[in-house]
DNA sequence: CCTTGACTTCGAGTGCGCTCGAAGTTTTAG
DNA sequence: CTAAAACTTCGAGCGCACTCGAAGTCAAGG
């Protein structure tokens, strides 16, 4: 798979690929005789796994150290989990924050419509 | 209230505090005989909802249409409130994409602690 | 044959949200 | 009275995560 292919289903841009590989979130890649990346479908589960640790806010740097751990194969497994565990721990609690917010929102948003529901009550006079 | 003693209570910096100042966030504040701004403990609670509105990812310039409306006076109060909704429905649909991703996450980990429970199975011989 | 378009490298540019430093004035504690 | 701390304005700088454009190579379709 040609690297504007692999763009298309893993829903990122070519140029974001490169980047990746770039900075070493993605492994160097072999190419074909005319030196084009031809990835193998194998990159997919990996590319998605990464945009879930950029859904839930990890940055760069850190899938980074991520990516490194994961280049040096199964003796770095348990270093690897608890990164993970880590970040769940930092995602769930974020989660927790998010939460909140939102009853404070409601709480905003019933204000607003109560507010609305008095002007009606106070000003009936244009039925 | 100067900035410093406000700073302190909202847990902003100073440098912060003139910064959403001067882009629209926060009003233009009396100032003292020696032109030092001297907030009221009014600009508290408003403070406490721009950070919630920051914790679940509103960009500032969203945060901006916002306190512009809230500055107009209660006309706005029914856009202010479609505003609050809208955002609502995002924050409330990134929570729900968290939560997935915490799945994975478990998922994960659970197999790197199988993976660690299989190692001990195979080679029990260093007890 | 030749155009089209996908690929290559490289370095520069962008947008966001601060963050900082310089240079100067005022307030406050000792 | 003095020294340190807190305030002022202004504009520049930073870290992040891309994003883009220039200039060039290569391969397939008409």
């Amino acid at each position: 798979m040609k690297i504007g292919e692999l763009a298309k289903r893993c829903d990122l841009s070519v140029h974001t690929i490169r980047y990746y590989e770039r900075i070493g979130l993605l492994p160097f890649v072999d190419r074909d005789r005319s030196s084009h990346r031809d990835y193998d479908a194998t990159i997919l589960p990996w590319i998605a796994f990464l945009g879930r640790l950029k859904t839930t806010g990890m940055p760069v740097r850190d899938m980074l150290r991520y990516a490194r751990l994961r280049q040096r194969g199964r003796e770095t497994e348990a270093e690897r989990r608890h990164l993970l565990e880590q970040h769940r721990q930092c995602v769930s609690e974020h989660v927790a924050r998010l939460q909140e917010c939102l009853l404070v929102l409601d709480g905003k948003i019933a204000g607003y419509a109560d507010s609305e529901r008095k002007d009606q009550d106070h000003a009936p006079q244009a039925q």
